[in-house]
DNA sequence: CGTAAATGTTAGGGTCGGCTAAATTGATCC
DNA sequence: GGATCAATTTAGCCGACCCTAACATTTACG
């Protein structure tokens, strides 16, 4: 990770990130060198995981239970997830049923920081006339997910790549039950798929 | 309101506190003389109705949805109160059906900051041969809520006074359904009633 | 391989909200 | 009515966290 990228990330100056990552360093939560970018140690990846449990639980809660839009979760959910006790989401958590997957299909880590693995292929990586079911979506553009959410391209769904556009790289995909869509490569990259059409 | 006493609430020094007041006399919310005390405007009550809705209403979900103890939900709703965004509390308020009331009784003031009176009336207050219903309670020690738990002594509870001991103020009630109690004064004061026992 | 551009860090400054210690005010008691 | 005491405010400090501007390093390219 490299600082400029984390600033970005944060909404703050590469300055100010430099402060940060020498305190996380002195805690120990990231292996971190000037000049050399930052890594996060075990202990920082578990506490990583821990945020992103929350965070991943409260979007589930947001939509599931008091019926939000997915699109707007990701940004509800961060201002929430610093300021809830730790057991109230266990409590959230249980009364959910323990889910596996956040509103746009990311794996939620347990409490121990375990988490399944996601898959790396996107729609931009298939080939025409290949099969795919969609398995998650990037969260951070409310507008590609509101998008996503109307031509049927949410997590379980199947489909079929009817074009592949060798110029400009745009996809033409055939959801299951809910038409075709072209996509630019940008936002074929938003959307990650398996090859396995079980189910 | 005085400045020690907003101190120890709030568990800073009263130097804090004049400067907080200071602030607050500035943006409108509180009339404030040095050395005179403070009192809410009618903007800071407004503002400070919005903050004890999300209170009561987070209480309720903890307890209702979430199955905490009546004596935790205090302090959990202390700690998440001021990080959530106000539709999440519309909608969890919504998920409720509008509560009346935060489990240990006291009223939840709508949007627009209406609030019900509440009852000034405590166990304290009664006489022997007295009939009263339960209300309210104070929900500020944990203990005690569970202690009054146990007894039956929650809101909808309906009560007698049996005695009142003259020389140092102990009172005795029965519960319906529940069995007698003894209460010192300044338990019998943490508990608010009516004397209606209707329902 | 050396220099320019991109990237990252340090220095210094501002605000916020807390603290302690000292000064001030108001209240009480003789 | 003055002296003392409690309550409160002011003054000054600190740490967290952000900023801008200046400086340092790395990278990339001719």
């Amino acid at each position: 990770m490299r600082t400029g990228d984390i600033a970005q990330r944060l909404g703050v100056t590469p300055a100010s990130v430099s402060g940060m990552l020498k305190h996380l360093s002195r805690e120990g939560l990231v292996n971190y060198r000037e000049y050399g970018g930052a890594l996060l140690t075990a202990d920082g990846e578990r506490a990583a995981l821990g945020v992103v449990r929350r965070h991943r639980v409260l979007e589930r809660f947001l939509t599931d239970v008091l019926q939000f839009g997915w699109e707007q979760v990701d940004a509800l959910a961060h201002q929430m997830e610093h300021a809830l006790p730790e057991v109230v989401v266990d409590a959230i958590e249980r009364l959910l049923g323990d889910p596996a997957t956040c509103p746009h299909g990311h794996p939620i880590p347990d409490k121990e920081g375990r988490v399944a693995a996601e898959p790396r292929l996107t729609i931009g990586g298939l080939a025409a006339g290949d099969r795919a079911c969609v398995r998650e979506v990037d969260e951070f553009d409310p507008a590609l997910l509101d998008f996503l959410q109307q031509r049927g391209l949410v997590p379980g769904a199947v489909l079929r790549v009817s074009q592949v556009n060798p110029i400009d790289g745009t996809v033409v995909v055939e959801v299951v039950d809910a038409g075709a869509t072209a996509l630019a490569p940008a936002t074929a990259k938003a959307v990650r798929v398996s090859r396995e059409v079980a189910e």
